[in-house]
DNA sequence: CAAGAAAATAAGCATCGTTCAATAGTCTAA
DNA sequence: TTAGACTATTGAACGATGCTTATTTTCTTG
């Protein structure tokens, strides 16, 4: 049996996310089980319902972990010298790769659906808003687009992005290389801009 | 006890789809089991594993039906009267519908993964393969684009607007109704044609 | 040192996919 | 017509799962 010394409670509550993200990573969030998770530091089921309210906590904060790591890896670049179309297609070049080289994990923040009754919102998603508002002032960048025409050109770049990484890392579309993935984004980058451009001065003429 | 001559091989197989089916649709493809499913056509566990290899062959059988629901679905218009870029956007509204109104079925098709050792190619992935080079067909009537152009187009096309089904129905974007959907479809699709049409001249130039 | 608080365990419940021996129903051949 | 072969179906079993509760162990405090 575990000593009560041996660990205190945030040591505890750091060992099980370390645990359960290991189990992710391996072999995806289905895999994922409070028994698998307690016996890889050695301590019972009962031991992880003291720190985490449920099975559905427990994945939340290992998922909190991921969306930070996440958006760190999006934005961290020197974005200096770019010009906002470049930056634009760095942004969507960090998420694919975060998404090809920590698939499981990037997968398991879509794969886990909190149950209809909760109470708890998902705060989680607001770290998806913290990067959606990246995405719109980059593109406000770009050109004199209105707010709304930002917001609505971000959300479609980033569900396209998005598609591209979970039918080309899951193999429905025939390219599953990072690199040809990669070639898709900036092929679908420069020709929204371009449309983008295009609409605008049309408008406006 | 069901009696033996009650149903044939054929009837309860089809039997066992249907009810695998109605899970699904109900409560997702998580909530199905072998158990509930034999429970719903009132035989046992065991009669399922006479049918079918396993859970995962039975899964793939339903998944085989939705695939084929969903191609008919996208292809079931008269394009006659339509130009190639109307009909890029109408493929694109029925393949959001089917999703929006479907989604538990739908995706379905995406969270449903063969294990890795499985010596059966995924037959279903065929189908897919049927509606990309539909796809590819629509896109060369739009302007005299490479079939490399076009394949690339079509792969980037299909993978946003399933971007967009998936992030907008699980309520990732804050764009959850079918009709804000399509919307975003609409722009996607203008400005991606505008874009590859403006590519083109460029490269002929 | 005793008592209460906290930590960790262990056991129970209802599930899951899968296998397999036993049984019950049907058919064929003698 | 009946014995035997055949096979569809059952039901129990196995080792898992997540969740909850009761109980035991350990530590700290007065």
């Amino acid at each position: 049996m575990a000593r009560r010394s041996d660990h205190n409670r945030s040591e505890l509550k750091a060992m099980a996310i370390e645990a359960g993200l290991e189990i992710i990573i391996n072999d995806g969030l289905n895999a994922l089980s409070t028994r698998k998770i307690s016996k890889k530091i050695g301590y019972t089921v009962g031991t992880l319902y003291n720190i985490f309210k449920n099975l559905d906590d427990l994945i939340g904060q290992i998922n909190l972990g991921t969306i930070t790591k996440m958006v760190k890896a999006i934005m961290a670049q020197n974005s200096q010298n770019m010009t906002p179309e470049e930056e634009l297609i760095q942004i969507g070049y960090n998420y694919i790769s975060f998404a090809y080289n920590n698939f499981n994990r990037w997968n398991a923040l879509f794969l886990h659906q909190i149950p209809e009754g909760s109470k708890l919102p998902d705060k989680n998603f607001e770290h998806f808003l913290e990067l959606h508002s990246y995405l719109v002032r980059t593109i406000l960048k770009i050109d004199k687009f209105s707010e709304d025409d930002a917001k609505l050109h971000s959300k479609i770049l980033w569900s396209s992005v998005h598609g591209i990484c979970i039918l080309g890392i899951t193999q429905k579309i025939q390219s599953d290389s990072e690199a040809h993935l990669h070639f898709m984004l900036k092929s679908l980058v420069n020709t929204q801009i371009i449309g983008m451009k295009q609409i605008l001065s049309k408008r406006n003429s």
